[in-house]
DNA sequence: TGACATTTGTTCGTATATCGCACAGATTGA
DNA sequence: TCAATCTGTGCGATATACGAACAAATGTCA
């Protein structure tokens, strides 16, 4: 590819979004630029280029993104019929177990949730499609990393901030790495409260009919009401019936 | 504001990434250049810019976008408060309606769904944050109508689409001003099928302590199971309940 | 309050990057 | 095999980014 095949406009442009997402709500040009690195010249161009497409507001001193910005993320949801393909089945699950249900992709260290049905709260921070949480300590996460070469699932780790949320929290990159194994040979993960207190999930690969993963699968219930053991007994062959139902179903 | 403050290499990029929505999950420079009306050396610029980012897989034929594309949208959701705020509530909604309850915004003609706690699946299409429905005949979509000054209503109204999706959808202007204007009185909006048969749902407006409109609210049952009438008594007090929490909370 | 310092937003000139067109090579399908 | 369609490339015209300079707003301190 040639140099010349690079918009960097475009590219500084979409580095301007995702400049909001990481602090408040409301962004100055001078605060968008030292988020991103760019001149604040370039910026406010960015900015005004926004605002012109509807995608941002702006009252003179600060922008903030307009619900326009979801359409960008609805292109992916929409294009790719993952999400439309398992949410019933994640409603179906959802609703046997009692409990919430989810699936996600992998995207550099961390996991994104493309579709979700919900039970009562569970954890502190709300979830939906497009959240995001770090592979390294949550179920799917541990079940993407057991399908990607172990070089590979090692890389991710290096490039991932390994911090100990809770006291429960694996953050060795040796420890990690056997539990990726096991993970691996067993064919599920279980989380039991590393990502948060009170918080234990179990998940599965989601395959298609040439084995590739195309997704992980998990469910996620308060560790007050269930225990990691019950969790298998209990929600394993759920998820597996799920899962051979899909792998059907997929491609 | 000057014509050089407008990057048009972002704006065309961004209509890139909205022509994957509308059809297939996979583009070739030729459709993605036919979708958008831009030049083909052109859309391949920007196609090969999000392939570079990892917002685009490319094969060497066809692109089709990455989930990092959900990062975009993820900016609006997780920089604004209000989809965060509204999710509990939701949550608490749809356990003690046992149906589902969704929150959304309206953009342009549409509402945009920026929060959701689903129980069984009434619906056949699947619904998500980010998720676009027509506002004329949603009951959100009638909610945020109502809230509008009437001109501004009725422009919506001239720029839709309306078409009948059911026997039961209403589509003449003079009806459906009629309506909103009813909605607008009595504080809330039933919809009894007209946006699919078998679907009935009702809507609140969430106001901020000034009673301006942020959102708008709604619980969505299978009309087998409940009656437009039945809707009213049993899910009328339940959101106007959380309507009146939201209240406080809001700003 | 007033004077000064600092930060922020905007404008300008110029070097550089991008656009759209036209053409050539590659691929596909009849 | 040929025609049709698609992808990639070179080029001149045009648009954009950068850095610096300026103007306006904001903050600070006596």
């Amino acid at each position: 590819m040639r140099e010349t095949d690079f918009v960097s406009g475009f590219a500084r442009g979409l580095t301007v979004i995702e400049a909001f997402g990481e602090t408040q709500q409301k962004l100055t040009i001078t605060e968008a630029a030292n988020i991103t690195g760019l001149d604040r010249a370039t910026v406010r161009r960015s900015l005004l280029t926004l605002s012109q497409l509807g995608y941002a507001d702006y009252d003179g001193k600060f922008f903030s993104l307009t619900p326009k910005v979801l359409r960008l993320g609805h292109a992916y949801l929409s294009a790719t019929p993952l999400p439309a393909i398992v949410q019933p089945y994640l409603d179906q699950l959802s609703e046997r177990a009692g409990q919430s249900a989810s699936a996600s992709v992998l995207d550099g260290t961390e996991i994104v949730y493309i579709a979700r049905a919900s039970q009562k709260r569970v954890m502190s921070i709300s979830l939906m499609p497009g959240s995001r949480l770090p592979a390294y300590c949550a179920s799917m996460g541990r079940v993407w990393l057991a399908a990607l070469p172990e070089s590979q699932a090692r890389d991710v780790l290096a490039r991932s901030d390994l911090k100990a949320n809770t006291p429960h929290t694996k953050t060795d990159v040796q420890v990690l790495m056997a539990e990726i194994t096991r993970v691996r040979e067993q064919g599920y993960a279980i989380i039991d409260q590393e990502l948060e207190i009170g918080l234990c999930s179990i998940a599965v690969p989601l395959l298609n009919d040439r084995n590739q993963i195309v997704a992980a699968l998990n469910i996620g219930a308060p560790a007050a009401h269930v225990s990691a053991g019950e969790m298998l007994e209990r929600y394993l062959p759920l998820l597996k019936e799920t899962q051979a139902a899909l792998r059907i179903v997929l491609r």
